[in-house]
Formats: structure tokens, C-alpha cells, sequence
RNA sequence: GCCGACGUAGCUCAGUGGCAGAGCAACUGAUUCGUAAUCAGUAGGCCGGGGGUUCAAAUCCCCCCGUCGGCUCCA
């Protein structure tokens, strides 16, 4: 490269005709290239000739190889040819160039501190989680720290769907085969699922939460006057993912879904996505993420009538077009049962991360028999709505990880403030506001080690914790104790009832 | 699943065929100190697992498991 470079080879531009075309790719033997040649139609064909190298490209290009700079080549990896995984996978090497050093080295710097931001790093250093080989890949095991962190999340869901007219309801890991038959998982969905073998009934693990709900949901006689109902079930679900595709928290094989379906009457769908749209806004807003919008339509491999699909499809685009929201469309990419709204959040490095899902269903509920008595005294069928919020907990735990850097505000904070005494003599002290703390209801550590303040203060720093109260004679004496924020560094020295309610008002507040 | 790389102490890593190492963490002792690292000592290993080559394997070969970077697929 740093050759071609120096010989400031001109990239040439010109146009061959499609037969001109296929006539210098044969000549070449450059097959992949006469495929996407042979394909095109019979428009002028823009080429690019650099050296002796030929391609075809539509531009633009830059003027010479000399205004190559700086470059990196930064990976190898297989791709398959025209990305479907059928044809032949082909190497392809990753680089990147820049038009001086200095910006080359900065992107660079910048690849470094997303490392640095990696959730799986973190989980590591701030002991939240654990991945074991001797359990399997894609299992979380949540630590103490992550385990709260994951606790604070659930509480604070169990709230905002309780508000919101939502039911908490539980289904079982296992169901029998049938089911999964007579949904449609088990054409549809096999190949991601497990099962097993209870006195030799077959079961599926499930993958999804709605059977149990459409069951609950049949227990009785509904009148339309009981709709809509809604289902909320934190509900853990397993799915087999291909080995490759398993990253950390974010793409795992057992997972926890904040899941509800929502049944009600077709007059009553649109407000009901958009009751589920202003509650995905507001919890955004929460933890300050920033998302794009997607809708998908009916894939391959579906159930349903095209009626259904197009009433279910219609009613999505609808609810985002009353609400003024701008969204692409991802055509073939809904569920096997219905079209979907996705929400995909922006995390700290630019990726972006599936996560809050609408799905609009007319099918399942038609297949389970599900019905309402109508105005009219009469059996209708209802329509499920399958939605998630933070999607997966796992994943959300990821993202929110990475969006924080593991500085999690006040309310999220698994550890919300450590006690640090500076000598045997506050330990008594010290000892008695910990537990004033956690009396409290604040997530409180102590750490009377016989170590020096400046040790402590930097261990509690790297556990990322947002106060520490440090309590030497001063402190003791006056009753009182020295507040340290983990950003702003020394705060004022005050009484501990004053302390606890400044800090009640900021997880109150949810501030970031 | 596919392509490639990697797997050594709790963590980060050194060790390329001949006695398994370092720093940090841990533990023990001393130190009682005012806002990011006190000192000394001790312990820690089936070198991911299994098989093979060799007088001899962390090191070379094969299989499996797992991780990482991509591809395909997805919450």
C-alpha cells in the first residue's frame, strides 16, 4: 500500500457499456465481477482504473492515491458473498484512511476509549456479571452489584406498568409440544428453540411469553366492556442463538423480556399503540437515550391472511403517523404472527440496539380462539398487541452500562454511597451512620480496612460509587459527615439527616 | 453456523521443545494516617478439556469447549 501510495496513481473515471463490460471481466477472469455485471441492465457502466487495477464503482473517488495520508489496516474477516450466507464466503480486509496523521490517530484514540466503555469490560471490573464456560455460552450470571442493578430495573418496571393499567401475571418455563404447534412456534420458530422430554411428553422451553397469556386470557368469558386488558410479565425466555452472534449481555441464550400483550377491540388498537409509543418516550427520556424508529412488514415465513396482515400493518403506520414520528421501513422483517414498530437506541459508540418492540397481532388470537362479547351480544375475536419496553433486561443492562460507563446515576447505582473512616476511632461512628443509611432505605458499603483515606477514597472512585462520606474526628465530633461526590469531588460537611435527604430527592428525581 | 485469531494465577500479561514467571489484586503482620495507591512477608497453577508426536510438550499436530473480530441472523 505505502508503494502505491507513493506513486500518486490518478484513479481514472470512465463508462463501458454493459457487453464492454462483460467483455473485460472475462477477459480478466474476474467472475464475481461479471456477476454484478451480467445483472445490471443496459446502462452506461462506471468504472474506476487506478494502475493496472480495474473496478467497477459509482464514485467518487479522491483524485490520487498520494492524497492517502495516513492509513490502518485494522482487521481480516469472512464475508459471504453478496451477504447471504448460502454462497461462498470470501475474505475481506478492513481499513481505514485519513487525509493526515493526526486524524488517524485520533480515530483511533477514539476506538481505544470505546474499548474502555465495553460492558463486558466493565461487568468485570465493577463485578456486576459473569459469563462461565462450565455453564454454558450466552447464560448470565449476575453478581451481587449486577443483580441490584437488575432488581432496581425490574422495581422500577413493576411501578410504570402498574400505573399504566397493566397486570402482573407469570407463566411457566416449559410448555407441552402442542401448544408450540398450535401457535405456529413450532413451524415458524423450531430452529431457535429447546426442548425436552417430561414421562414422555414432549415440551418446548419457551421462547416467547404470549401462550400463558392468551391462556389466562381464555380462563373466562370477556365482555368488551373488560377491554382492554393488559398482561405484564417479566418473563424470562431461552433461544438458541447461533454460537457466533452471542456478545456479552447484549446477544444472549437465556434472556428476560419486559413483556405484556395487550388484548383489546380493533376500535380500541390505535390508542393503544400509542399509549405503548408515549410510554416507550417517556422511559427513554428517563434514562436519556436517544432512538430511531423502525417498521417491519410481513416476512417469508408468516401465518395469517394477507386481510389481517394489512389491517395489522395499516394500524402501525397509522398510530406513527398521528403522532408525528419519523420512521424507515424494513421491508420482510417483521414477526412470523405480525408487522412491528422497533425502536432501536443509540448507544455511546454509535451502534445502534434493538430494543423497545410493538407487534401488532390479529393472528394468534383468531388461532387460540380468543373472544369478547360485543356490544351487539355477539363473539368477536380481540386483537394482541406483543410489546416490550427495555426489550431484553440483559441487553438494556448492556446498553445502560456503556451509555453510563459505569458511573450509574443516583437512583440506578447499585452501591448508592460508601462510608470511609480515617481511623479506629470514627469506626464506631462510621459504623452507626451505615446503618442509619441502609435504615433509610440507601444502598449503603462500609470500609473500615486500617488503610489510608487516600486509598480508600480511590478504590470507592473506581467501584464508581456516587458519594462517599468521609468520617474522621472533625466529623465524629459534630456529628456530622464529609461529603464527597465521585465527579465534583469535596461537597459541604453536614449533618446525616441533611445528607439523606438530599440524596432521597435525587433518586426521587431519577437525575442522570 | 461460517471465516480468522486467541485461551498461562482472581485480573493484565511474559514465557516457541528441557525446573511455570512478573505486576496488580488476595491473605498475614506492622502502620492509625484528612480527600485517587504505607511498608514487609505469605500463599496462589491439571498452562481451557481430551487425544497424539517426542527421551521430554504451556510450546508441535488433531478433536472438542469457550472467548474475541467480522459475516449471516436477532430482544
Amino acid at each position: 500500500m505505502r508503494d502505491i501510495i507513493k506513486q500518486k496513481l490518478p484513479f481514472k473515471r470512465f463508462i463501458l457499456t454493459k457487453a464492454e463490460a462483460v467483455e473485460l471481466f472475462q477477459k480478466q477472469g474476474a467472475d464475481y465481477k461479471l456477476e454484478l455485471v451480467s445483472e445490471l441492465d443496459n446502462q452506461p457502466i462506471s468504472m474506476y482504473q487506478q494502475g493496472d487495477f480495474t473496478d467497477l464503482c459509482r464514485g467518487p473517488h479522491i483524485l490520487h492515491t498520494g492524497m492517502v495520508k495516513a492509513f490502518k489496516l485494522l482487521s481480516v474477516a469472512g464475508a459471504y458473498w453478496r451477504g447471504n450466507e448460502h454462497n461462498k464466503m470470501l475474505q475481506r480486509i478492513y481499513g481505514t484512511a485519513f487525509a493526515d496523521k493526526k486524524r488517524l490517530k485520533q480515530h483511533l484514540f477514539r476506538l481505544e476509549e470505546a474499548k474502555k466503555r465495553d460492558h463486558r469490560k466493565l461487568g468485570q471490573e465493577l463485578d456486576l456479571f459473569s459469563i462461565h464456560p462450565d455453564v454454558g455460552a450466552g447464560l448470565i450470571i449476575y453478581h451481587p452489584k449486577g443483580a441490584m442493578l437488575r432488581n432496581i430495573l425490574e422495581d422500577f418496571e413493576k411501578k410504570e406498568h402498574l400505573r399504566r393499567g397493566y397486570q402482573l401475571v407469570m407463566g411457566p418455563q416449559l410448555l407441552k409440544l402442542d401448544l408450540w404447534k398450535k401457535s405456529g412456534h413450532y413451524d415458524n420458530y423450531r430452529e431457535n428453540m429447546y426442548f425436552t422430554e417430561i414421562d414422555g411428553r414432549k415440551y418446548g422451553i419457551k421462547p416467547m411469553n404470549c401462550l400463558a397469556h392468551m391462556l389466562i386470557y381464555k380462563s373466562k368469558i370477556r365482555s368488551y366492556r373488560d377491554l382492554p386488558i393488559r398482561y405484564f410479565e417479566l418473563g424470562a425466555v431461552y433461544r438458541h442463538e447461533k454460537s457466533g452472534v452471542l456478545h456479552g449481555l447484549m446477544r444472549v441464550r437465556g434472556f428476560t423480556q419486559d413483556d405484556a400483550h395487550i388484548l383489546c377491540t380493533p376500535q380500541q388498537l390505535n390508542d393503544e399503540i400509542i399509549g405503548v409509543i408515549d410510554f416507550v418516550q417517556e422511559v427513554m427520556d428517563i434514562f436519556g437515550f436517544s432512538y430511531d424508529i423502525e417498521i417491519s412488514t410481513r416476512p417469508a415465513k408468516s401465518i395469517g391472511s394477507d386481510e389481517a396482515w394489512q389491517l395489522a400493518t395499516d394500524a402501525l403506520y397509522n398510530a406513527l403517523n398521528i403522532k408525528g414520528l419519523p420512521y424507515t421501513i424494513n421491508e420482510g422483517d417483521g414477526a412470523f404472527y405480525g408487522p412491528k414498530i422497533d425502536v432501536k437506541l443509540r448507544d455511546a459508540i454509535g451502534r445502534s440496539w434493538q430494543c423497545a418492540t410493538i407487534q401488532c397481532d390479529f393472528t394468534l388470537p383468531d388461532k387460540f380462539k380468543l373472544c369478547y362479547i360485543g356490544e351487539d351480544g355477539k363473539r368477536h375475536t380481540p386483537v394482541m398487541l406483543h410489546r416490550v419496553i427495555l426489550g431484553a433486561l440483559e441487553r438494556f443492562m448492556g446498553v445502560l452500562i456503556e451509555h453510563y460507563t459505569g458511573a450509574f446515576p443516583l437512583w440506578l447505582s447499585p452501591v448508592q454511597v460508601k462510608v470511609l473512616n480515617i481511623t479506629d476511632n470514627q469506626k464506631d461512628y462510621a459504623e452507626s451512620v451505615a446503618r442509619e443509611l441502609i435504615e433509610q432505605d440507601i444502598r449503603a458499603e462500609i470500609d473500615i480496612r486500617g488503610e489510608k483515606i487516600g486509598l480508600k477514597i480511590k478504590d470507592a472512585q473506581l467501584e464508581k460509587i456516587p458519594y462517599m462520606l468521609i468520617i474522621g474526628d472533625k466529623e465524629k465530633d459534630s456529628n456530622q459527615v464529609a461529603v464527597r461526590h465521585r465527579k465534583k469531588g469535596r461537597q459541604a460537611t453536614l449533618p446525616l439527616e441533611e445528607f439523606i435527604k438530599q440524596v432521597k430527592t435525587e433518586v426521587n428525581q431519577k437525575s442522570q
